[in-house]
RNA sequence: GCCCUUGUAGCCCAAUUGGUAGAGGCAGCGGACUUAAAAUCCGUCGAGUGUGGGUUCGAGCCCCACCGAGGGCACCA
């Protein structure tokens, strides 16, 4: 008998210090741009990393998630482009460079080394010759030029509007960047400024980007379409034009609800909108410019508030219904938002409930002119909105609602004084930031000719290198105060001019990365269409849900716009969309100040990588979140290391018991290869409807078989064994590369087990031949019966009343009906 | 307040889409190994699917109501 060697044990200390330098060195992953390869093309696509310290938990998972689609790719045979980059720019480097009197992009890229090397150890199959970074002036260069590209399409425009200012941060915020009154950053609550800035004119492509979320159903999570949609908030109605008097134009008013005009018994104009200024008459002006005041001071907090009381003041001025040439009453009102519509309604109390509430608290009239079963309005308090008949409006009356619209419509534009139209709540995209740390606005300021564009050959305009107390927000941007930077000639007249000192925001770095990917290192243009062409659009895409109306609205955007500009042959960057869950613990969001943080780091020295890897995979659907206190990534190491002994035992066969013959044996082998089979044919469906949990869980099973039958009647060395560790390791290193790497050396294979080939189930082992049909009395199972798959209706009918446990529940009688499905099932009802 | 999703062993989760409720894991229990413990290995217990109705020969799955959880929207005219 050989001496047995001491048995090695699992240690993926070992393996991962084995592995990683050997990937390193044979770098799998690399993508191929050669277009006479004919593999097919999949760019699976990881929302890309902020360098904001070292990789978390949250990264742990998203990576996870992610690695194991590209993985899987890989192993089918494609040609896959899994890239990373850092979004690079932004605050979090900005206030550490002030706390460490640096410049940002220390810390910045700092960070960016650290995540990159534990991105390599974490074994996320990357493609790491296509790494950059948007705060590179080699990347923001092209997000200017693109900039430059709007502005001439007249899509980047500046504008003065009331816009949201974060106090804490000392910038202004797109709409997208507030959540319920708070910056989405910081979480302070925002207020508002009346302020220039730049703009995206994303509006222009709001139906398209409504319409073209058909081509995303089913591949997108619904509710980020839903969220989309809610977003943009398509609404149709009609623009209704009401003279003033004392002013040569009319003001024009959005409703959806044309068919009440004849209720409307005031009209409201926003507060802080120029027009309420422009019509308040003089004696009601001290009283306008007071309430004025109280509305500035209100957060957008006080005023989402449901219950808040309305509040407002007449402006002493009236307008005139164009249907009826009935003269309202003008108010001015917080109620009504100056960016949404016009900035002015008609006030139709009787069916509206907040020009309701408003007339109950002015005592204005109440006219009802849609009669719907319902009590009064004007006595409840309480607006009706439902259908009905048309009342009190002249020509609509006796119609219903929808016949009103469309002949309010009709009279309207016949008058000229209105029109059908859509309205949507989407607004244009403030691009602006007063921030250091980001992609400088290209624009020069010149007293003669005005905005004027950095011609393309001075571009990047770099950022000059501030540092420290130079960064301190003051409420413009820290650039403002580099003047050598800020001072230079107009390129137009040559005459003394300034550089735009505001920076972009982030969100437009991140809305065209992805093209970035297909050519990462052209020098002469932002991507190359021609590769672009090959690999996009994004075959899978893989992120969190917080981004559902920020990065990826703006993302379609840019698409959409860079397809109008011939760039593109393609409307959509995602194809599909996945959303990953959230790593919690004990039920609650991971944070600092809480002090219920996981490390990552600490996670992976005490269980390891793969380890760590499989835990997030196994813990559930990909969507639902981790709760680290439910999960066990111990009990991932011990599976791992029962996989991994498997292999061992395949290496080491030669110096165990051989392997059985004879009937037994070959029964065993039969029944293993069946799992085998099985399973690989499980897992695959699993991974193709994304439950990657249950294709982990297949695995484990054919673990488990596979070791019966080593250590039962087949032993370490039979063919059927190999075949079963072999397709393990294949299979496992989808989610634990460096096991499965360490088992495909063991069972005598040169690496890489990443590209050894994805493996087709034999159809003719996982047929069965016969199946175990279920005979139920009244519905409660009764009796079993073995029976061959293609068994008649008849035949089976009669095996199952021949049963003798059938026939003593049915007492003797025949059944009074008889409900068979063969070849798994028989209910009998006596 | 409105809309969406969801509820299966103590816990995390499966269930071929209307046909035997259980695949896998965690925890528990028993055993093996050990001087002992840990680790490891083997074995094992475990719910009738949130509640109440309905459709059906048959419901975890479909319908209605209610309860709980999560998420989105919330003065958008």
């Amino acid at each position: 008998m050989v001496e047995a060697k001491e048995a090695e044990q699992f240690d993926f200390k070992v393996m991962q210090e084995k592995w990683l330098p050997v990937w390193e060195e044979i770098a799998p992953f690399t993508a191929r741009d050669d277009p006479n390869d004919t593999r097919p093309r999949s760019y699976v696509l990881d929302m890309f990393s902020y360098p904001s310290g070292d990789l978390h938990m949250g990264h742990a998972e998203a990576f996870a998630l992610g690695d194991v689609v590209a993985r899987y790719r890989f192993q089918q045979g494609h040609n896959v482009l899994h890239p990373i980059a850092w979004d690079s720019f932004g605050l979090p480097a900005e206030n550490a460079a002030i706390a460490r009197d640096e410049n940002p992009a220390t810390w910045t890229y700092q960070n960016i080394d650290t995540q990159a090397e534990s991105f390599k150890r974490y074994a996320i199959s990357f493609d790491w010759t296509r790494r950059f970074n948007t705060s590179d002036p080699e990347y923001y260069r092209w997000t200017q030029a693109l900039f430059l590209q709007f502005y001439e399409r007249g899509l980047a425009y500046r504008k003065a509007s009331s816009v949201n200012w974060c106090p804490s941060c000392q910038t202004v915020l797109a709409n997208e960047q507030v959540v319920a009154g708070e910056c989405e950053r910081c979480g302070a609550t925002v207020t508002k400024r009346e302020l220039t800035q730049w703009y995206f004119k994303i509006t222009d492509y709001a139906q398209r980007l409504l319409d073209d979320m058909a081509e995303l159903q089913g591949r997108w999570p619904e509710r980020v379409l839903t969220m989309q949609r809610n977003w943009i908030g398509r609404s149709e109605g009609a623009f209704v034009d009401f003279a003033i008097e004392g002013r040569a134009e009319p003001v024009r008013v959005f409703t959806t609800r044309p068919d009440t005009l004849y209720g409307a018994t005031f009209f409201v104009i926003a507060a802080d909108s120029p027009l309420a200024r422009e019509l308040v008459s003089p004696d009601q002006l001290s009283a306008f410019e007071k309430y004025l005041d109280e509305v500035r001071r209100a957060t957008d907090i006080e005023r989402l508030s449901a219950d808040r009381p309305k509040t407002g003041v007449p402006l002493g001025r009236f307008a005139v219904n164009p249907l009826t040439g009935e003269q309202i009453p003008i108010w001015a009102a917080d109620y009504v938002l100056a960016d949404y519509g016009t900035g002015a309604i008609m006030a139709v109390p009787a069916h509206d409930q907040r020009d309701l509430d408003f007339a109950k608290a002015f005592n204005l009239p109440v006219r009802k002119v849609v009669e719907t079963g319902e009590d009064d309005p004007a006595i409840t308090f309480v607006a009706t909105t439902g259908d009905g008949v048309l009342v009190n409006s002249d020509a609509l009356n006796g119609l219903s609602k929808d016949q009103a619209i469309t002949k309010a419509i009709e009279l309207l534009e016949a008058a000229g004084r209105g029109e059908k139209t859509i309205n949507y709540r989407l607004r244009d995209w403030l691009l602006s930031r007063q921030r250091y740390w980001g992609a400088p606005i290209p624009i020069i300021h010149c007293a003669v000719c005005g905005e004027v564009p950095v011609p393309e050959v001075d571009l990047p305009v770099r950022l000059p290198e501030l540092k420290g107390d130079q960064l301190k927000p003051k409420g413009i941007s820290p650039l403002a105060g580099a003047t050598e930077w800020v001072n230079v000639k107009c390129p137009k007249c040559g005459a003394a001019a300034k550089r735009d000192t505001d920076t972009m925001d982030t969100f437009v770095d991140s809305s065209w990365y992805y093209f970035r990917y297909c050519s990462p290192h052209d020098a002469s243009q932002a991507f190359d269409p021609a590769q672009v062409r090959r690999w996009m659009p994004v075959a899978q895409y893989v992120g969190g849900v917080e981004h559902a109306i920020l990065h990826l609205l703006y993302s379609r955007f840019f698409t959409k716009v860079l397809f109008d500009i011939g760039l593109l042959e393609f409307n959509e960057p995602f194809t599909a969309l996945m959303n990953q869950g959230q790593v919690i613990l004990n039920g609650a969001a991971m944070s600092k100040s809480k002090g219920n943080m996981v490390d990552l780091g600490q996670q992976i020295d005490e269980f390891g990588v793969d380890a760590v890897r499989l835990t997030m995979v196994f813990a559930g659907p990909a969507e639902d979140d981790i709760d680290w206190a439910d999960v066990s990534p111990a009990g991932s190491k011990k599976f791992l290391a029962r996989v991994w002994r498997l292999a061992l035992d395949v290496q080491n066969a030669g110096t165990h018991a051989a392997a059985q013959t004879g009937a037994d044996g070959d029964a065993a082998a039969l029944e293993l290869r069946k799992a085998t089979h099985r399973t690989i044919h499980d897992a695959t469906s699993a991974l193709d409807s994304f439950r990657f949990n249950v294709m982990i869980a297949r695995l484990m099973e054919l673990t488990n078989a596979t070791r019966k039958a080593i250590d039962g009647p087949l032993g370490s060395s039979h063919p059927a064994v190999r075949e079963a560790v072999e397709n393990l390791a294949i299979m496992l290193s989808l989610v634990a590369p460096y096991t499965a790497e360490d088992m495909w050396a063991r069972l005598g294979h040169q690496p890489t087990v990443a590209l050894a080939g994805w493996p087709v189930a034999d159809a003719t082992l996982i047929a069965e031949d016969s199946v175990t049909c279920v005979v139920q009395i009244a519905g409660k199972v009764r009796a079993r019966l073995e029976v061959p798959l293609e068994i008649t209706q008849d035949a089976l009918e009669k095996l199952a009343l021949a049963d003798p446990a059938v026939q003593a529940a049915l007492g003797g009688k025949p059944p009074s009906r008889a409900v068979i499905k063969p070849p798994k099932l028989v209910n009998l009802v006596p």
